[in-house]
DNA sequence: CGGCCAGTTGACGGACCTCAACTGTAGTGG
DNA sequence: CCACTACAGTTGAGGTCCGTCAACTGGCCG
């Protein structure tokens, strides 16, 4: 009846918001939707704009950032593929978002969305389901940055990323190996660390070979449980202990 | 039809999640309900408990903790009244609810709750905003985790809880008095802090008259517009040049 | 009174920040 | 081809904020 259309392309069409659509409602959502396509390090929306639009990440990874005063940023969140963005119940935007790899997304004009969520219950589920998975993403990210040492953090980050890279088929291995899509600046931004702390825990890492780096963003797990082991340490401490860790007190 | 119920009598049935519903559908709604009146310090469920209730609170603040390896207590959230909780996607809780004050809340078996929102999306909605705004504090939080000195922590944590005081009648002054429901420990296991630490913050709060301490938990805040300066200050260090504010560089 | 707990304060050390120098890589243009 | 620049990243030296350990105070209750 449409012919071909671009969500028949979609990597995503069966995660993130259209799964819980069926081809006529998507169709129908559609038709209110914008595509954009952008190269890393692109603004999608500024802290303080109109929160007049909603955002479904189709492919990529995009930040949000609070600048400060003195022009330090904070990272507060990533939102991977699939993902969505702009649900706040305030008139404006608190913080920014830029894509911080290349990002498609569909927007999708607020006024006619909502209405679109009205008629759409299920659509209104899923994006509640993603917004409380965000939830207790943001809970656990309270932990690394309120009790761990850099040490941790920093593996604590890269386990995450790792996670999140699509297995290759029929993968078994504990090895992971991918290409970091941030600077060691922005992973401070995000870990509440410098990027001098960053870099020397990544040293460390690859000193202990927990990682290795060919290069400064290629980045190689040998054994994901070893990482994931160091992410978990509660006792800063016994991450200096070479070789043998300390029991806890 | 029904006579009297106890939920004519709840503070919160304008707020929360009952502010939602009409009557005949609050009426429906509290034949699943169970009232629950706490004290202080109990549990309303354990990390690992099996997820199979939502609670709204109806008075006083919950706890929301993570107790890590070598006991150590992390505080991930806090919820006051009007809250909700349950709503997590999976099937185990992955952190403790327990009552930080008196707590009063209606507790909702899953399953018959969950039919109840597939008839009452207004519900559903009311939840989901609720959540929005949890992501958005959260998100906030780990803005003061990530970036922000011990003297700046302990303001915010201040100040956040000024915010949430109910003010009085025609109240318009800038003073705000209230009694702290926690001790040093639990607002350092909150602000990812110790408690020496904290104690020493509440100190030099006082000594610059920021606050007024007539005993340890008896919190009056005579400007809070200067509370509210000293929880932004960006510069850690400007924080302790006592009167004047250094220029940040 | 004595025990207990919350809270305060001090001394000290360590993890992380700041400042700085240096390396390596990529891009530009003579 | 080789400066020259620009930027990401690494590494070192030194200072400081905060954690650890400890002693002390004050209030509460049996």
């Amino acid at each position: 009846m449409h012919g071909i259309t671009r969500c028949d392309m979609c990597q995503v069409r069966r995660e993130g918001i259209c799964a819980a659509l069926d081809d006529d409602a998507r169709a129908q959502l559609l038709q209110i939707s914008r595509r954009r396509v952008l190269a890393a390090h692109n603004v999608i929306f500024r802290d303080g704009d109109e929160a007049d639009h909603y955002f479904s990440i189709t492919s990529g990874i995009v930040k949000l950032v609070k600048t400060l005063a003195d022009g330090h940023q904070h990272i507060i969140g990533l939102v991977h593929q699939p993902g969505f963005m702009g649900q706040t119940l305030n008139r404006r935007h608190t913080y920014a978002a830029e894509s911080a790899t290349g990002v498609e997304l569909c927007s999708y004009p607020r006024a006619p969305f909502d209405a679109f969520l009205k008629t759409h219950p299920e659509l209104e589920r899923q994006i509640f389901e993603m917004t409380v998975r965000e939830l207790d993403v943001c809970r656990d990210w309270t932990l690394l940055l309120g009790r761990k040492c850099s040490y941790e953090r920093v593996a604590g980050f890269l386990l995450m990323m790792a996670r999140r890279m699509p297995k290759a088929e029929g993968q078994v291995s504990n090895t992971v190996h991918f290409e970091l899509p941030f600077t060691r600046a922005e992973m401070a931004d995000y870990l509440g660390l410098t990027l001098e702390t960053v870099s020397r825990q990544f040293s460390r890492l690859k000193k202990k070979r927990i990682i290795a780096l060919p290069s400064s963003r290629d980045i190689i797990i040998p054994d994901i449980e070893l990482l994931s082991a160091v992410a978990q340490i509660e006792s800063c401490s016994s991450a200096f202990d070479e070789g043998q860790s300390r029991a806890i007190a």
